[in-house]
RNA sequence: GCGAGGGUAGCCAAGCGGUCAACGGCGGCGGACUCAAGAUCCGCUCUCGUAGGAGUUCGUGGGUUCGAUCCCCUCCCCUCGCACCA
């Protein structure tokens, strides 16, 4: 570590206390319309980790950023303090959830504040408070009272381990395991409350198409996820037992259909196996959903092919899933690989019906002896219907079959939030005897917690006195509701609540979340792609359509953040490759931590931490300061001598060049580096910021710098980086002598033409390089003078008339310009170069403003060679040197 | 299998039709400073070249274009998500 005297430390507490101290984190209720800046709340574990860091110094800089610019900004917190983990560790600790949470709470508070995070802590939410979960119970409510909530008996995913019920969505991979603890899910029959999603399908679907705020992988994830699929449900009679629908996308392969398939857990399937020693053994025992062989047996029944009205055998199989589509299916072992599978397996005829598009002539059946084809085509063998194409034959069929209509299937299912924990949200329902399940009445919320009882089973269970209570309706004897809500219940209007977060009479005052809404940045982990914004969603739309709030949708842009890795891993406990925050707090200050992170990568890609990095991070800063303080050190007795009446410093005229490049490149570096701020693209901007630092440190080295530019520099360098390293930015912004807070004050601004600087910078750069090439090439041990020669006026005109003319004979639409044709030979030889070169030239800076540029720059070149450099116009130089300049390549003649 | 995002010099990584031998960082090399080391600063870091030049490069093979790292197609590889989905 560094000896050198930055005291990260005491400037961060400091100015933590003061920002404290006088508010400037509050966002008033009287706001129109903020930017709302959120990162997702954390579940508070009690320990912030490097991804929760860099999360929050996303929201942290951005928020930030947009106050400097004059925005109200609402940047809150809050806690997703519900869940299982605070229930095991009161378990193992002998305490109790709550305790447990709010201590977790209190450090994280804490490490926070020594990030330097900018909240409204006012704002503050936690979910685990009667406070915030009564209205999880009041929403639950309004949806069941429009229908959105249903209670059935269900297969639900149930983990032995926690000892409770998981969403499809917490249950992971193939081996099917349980998010949390990766013990194997198994299936259990529970009566269960659900959220009936479903019914916002389409719209949560549709509605992903104009969310252009939101990455790609997201939207596509969560088509995935609703997966919604259009075909045809077509009935399929089977003898004695009657009708039975099937789901079908291909119904234009109806005629190839050659056998009929159930799931095991289908309603006919169970009533056969009764009968049927064969059927309830193969269910019972055979049947593996799970593996990759099709396995089925046969039921002897057959069912009428309603397009032929062939009868065609019926199997239970056990590759067909009660959950997807109707859990009966017509299968085509021509068309369908499942279906080819199982056919070559129980030797079933495969018969082909779509021939491939033939490109002349009559279609020709494929080829499904050992592969089905699965593509559309043209129908073949298919009575009236043969010849028409797959499209087509759908549309016809549908209409035709007396059963058939068109249908949607969707692979997102209801909602189930029943949990069997304590530590949740009480499902507010009472169970009656004679009136069945009945809500308790808004007057009664919330349904409160009962003391936590370390048992085993369901604490809720336990709670005997809090069970028992009376029927809302009857007044009768009745039992509480004993399980709670999934915590994603919490998640998915949180962000609501921060609007109003002590409102007593509603979840949120509507009017100003109608005027705040929606989130405007909202940046969280990629993990939350599909459950938590699905759900939230689906919450904004449900409040949309009942409760009056006029946004449909709640975060407008979304960025998902990278991880945090060493060496190319995700950090973990189990791998040992943590890196702890609070180490690199206390050794380097959070500044360098933020800005290392900030500047390290993209926001949304991943990045290895590096401990070199969070080094030169570190001494960056300090330089900084030292710069700075030199400064204001130095700029006291002059000022001193300018009161004295001794007149301002005489500048040089040569510095007068060198301040107007410094000059432009800061307000090259505001334009650009506000630019990148606005896009998020943190590290672009703190690049820019840091060669602009480079560059005032060179200026300094080189000359007494020009007071005001010098000053304006590390003025708009202090402001710069205010977003990422607020404290001492703060710091130094006093140094400078100004009152007030950096976090409040005013932006940079720079008018600037993008494609000028960048003409500007490359014409300088490139120049430079040319020079040390040619000595380097030549082999110049100790160049004595350096001369830079502009091109003459009439070239510029030349490749202006180049690049617009569109004539064949370049030269002669140049030469009919009398004042090139003057130039005699060199028009002629610069004419052909740009001949050759005519399709990609490209205007350039004017002579002026190159001879401008490359002077305000000579003192860069002078510095490097150590030998004076002459900038030169055309008009001034002669006739040899101007033979090799060019726009944009000014000629160079190097003396040693 | 389907979908999304990628493959750029020793490594990380920007660029996304001409100004590109390709920003920046790390590592390496040389120089300044220093008794020395570290830190800092200045260069170099594909090949050849005694005046800014030439040659070969951006996963593979094709194509479009006056011109491709950048656009289109084929294939290979990586990462993520979904998947016996009817």
């Amino acid at each position: 570590m560094s000896d050198a005297g930055y005291d990260h430390a005491t400037v961060e507490r400091r100015w933590q206390a003061a920002w404290d101290e006088a508010n400037v984190y509050r966002t008033p209720d009287d706001v129109e319309d903020p930017t709302y800046v959120l990162g997702m709340y954390p579940y508070p574990s009690g320990k912030l980790h490097m991804g929760h860091v860099r999360n929050y110094t996303i929201t942290d800089a951005y928020a930030r950023f947009r106050r400097m610019q004059g925005d109200d900004v609402l940047h809150p917190m809050g806690w997703d303090a519900f869940g299982l983990p605070a229930e095991n560790a009161a378990k193992e600790r002998d305490t109790n959830p709550r305790d447990w949470t709010f201590d977790c709470i209190e450090t994280m508070t804490e490490q926070m504040e020594s990030m330097g995070f900018g909240y409204d802590w006012d704002r503050e939410i936690t979910t685990c408070t009667p406070d915030y979960y009564q209205w999880n119970q009041w929403l639950f409510s309004r949806f069941y009272e429009e229908d959105l909530v249903e209670r059935r008996d269900a297969e639900v995913n149930w983990c032995p381990h926690c000892e409770t019920v998981l969403a499809d969505e917490q249950v992971e991979g193939e081996a099917e395991l349980c998010w949390r603890c990766d013990t194997p899910v198994e299936q259990r029959e529970l009566e269960q409350w659900f959220l009936r999603i479903t019914e916002y399908a389409d719209d949560l679907l549709e509605a992903i198409d104009d969310l252009e705020g939101w990455p790609n992988s997201v939207r596509q994830m969560q088509r995935n996820w609703i997966g919604r699929q259009y075909g045809a449900e077509v009935d399929f009679g089977i003898e004695s037992h009657g009708p039975v629908t099937a789901f079908t996308t291909r119904i234009d392969t109806i005629h190839g259909a050659t056998f009929f398939a159930l799931a095991p857990d289908h309603p006919i399937s169970e009533e056969l196996a009764e009968g049927d020693e064969e059927i309830r053994r193969f269910i019972e025992e055979e049947a593996d959903p799970d593996g990759d062989e099709p396995n089925g047996v046969e039921t002897g029944l057959t069912a009428t092919n309603p397009a032929t009205g062939e009868e065609i055998p019926v199997y239970v199989a056990d590759f067909v899933l009660s959950d997807v589509g109707t859990g009966a299916l017509m299968a085509v072992p021509a068309h369908d690989e499942r279906d080819h599978a199982f056919a070559e397996k129980n030797d079933i005829e495969i018969r082909p019906v779509i021939a491939p598009e033939p490109d002349d002539g009559e279609p020709e059946a494929p080829d499904v002896e050992d592969e089905a084809f699965t593509e559309d085509g043209v129908l073949i063998d298919s009575g009236e219907y043969s010849g028409l194409e797959s499209e087509r034959a759908r549309e016809r069929l549908t209409e035709d079959i007396d059963s058939a209509a068109a249908a949607a299937q969707y692979q997102l299912r209801d909602w189930g939030i029943s949990r069997q924990r304590y530590w949740g949200t009480p499902i507010p329902v009472v169970h009656c005897d004679d009136c069945g399940p009945v809500m308790v009445p808004e007057e009664d919320l919330p349904v409160e917690l009962p003391e936590f009882i370390n048992t085993t089973g369901n604490p809720l269970d336990a709670a005997e006195e809090w069970k028992q209570t009376t029927c809302p309706d009857c007044g009768g004897p009745a039992e509480r509701e004993t399980d709670t809500m999934d915590t994603f219940v919490d998640s998915s209007w949180y962000f609501l609540r921060y609007v109003s977060p002590g409102l007593e009479e509603a979840p949120f005052d509507l009017e100003r979340a109608n005027d705040w809404m929606p989130v405007d940045q909202y940046v969280g982990g990629i993990e939350h792609a599909v459950m938590h914004l699905l759900y939230s969603r689906f919450f904004t739309k449900v409040l949309a359509d009942y409760e009056g709030l006029e946004h449909r949708e709640p975060f407008t842009n979304l960025l998902a953040q990278g991880m945090v890795q060493l060496e190319g891993e995700k950090m973990s406990k189990s791998k040992g490759n943590v890196v702890s925050p609070q180490r690199i707090v206390e050794e380097y200050g959070a500044d360098t931590a933020r800005l290392f992170m900030m500047q390290a990568a993209q926001p949304e890609r991943d990045f290895d931490w590096s401990e070199e990095g969070v080094q030169s991070t570190y001494a960056f800063l300090e330089r900084l300061q030292g710069m700075v303080e030199e400064y204001v050190a130095s700029a006291a007795p002059r000022a001193a001598e300018d009161a004295s009446g001794q007149g301002p410093r005489a500048d040089e005229p040569d510095d007068d060049a060198i301040a107007s490049y410094v000059d432009a490149e800061i307000d090259a570096t505001v334009a650009i580096a506000t630019a990148e701020y606005d896009d998020l693209t943190f590290n672009k901007a703190l690049r820019e910021t840091q060669d602009l630092v480079r560059t005032l440190r060179q200026y300094v080295d080189y000359t007494e710098p020009h007071a005001e530019t010098y000053e304006r520099g590390l003025s708009a360098v202090v402001r710069l980086l205010a977003p990422v390293a607020p404290h001492i930015a703060e710091e130094l912004h006093e140094t400078l002598g100004n009152d007030g807070f950096v976090a409040e004050a005013a932006w940079p601004t720079a008018e600037i033409d993008r494609d000028r600087v960048e003409k500007r910078r490359q014409l300088v750069e490139n120049t430079r390089e040319d020079i040390r090439d040619i000595v380097d090439v030549a082999g110049i041990e100790d160049p004595t003078g350096i001369e830079v020669v502009v091109a003459p006026d009439w070239k510029y005109d030349a490749l202006e008339i180049a690049i617009e003319s569109d004539a064949d004979n370049l030269i002669g639409e140049l030469m009919s310009e009398s004042h090139i044709r003057e130039q005699g030979d060199a028009a002629a030889d610069y004419g052909q170069d740009l001949q050759a070169e005519r399709e990609a030239l490209s205007m350039t800076l004017g002579p002026e403003d190159e001879h401008a540029a490359l002077e305000s720059a000579a003192w860069l070149i002078e510095r490097e060679f150590d030998a004076p450099v002459d900038v030169v116009r055309a008009a001034d130089a002669d006739e040899a040197a101007l033979a090799n300049a060019e726009p944009g390549r000014p000629a160079i003649e190097i003396d040693d």
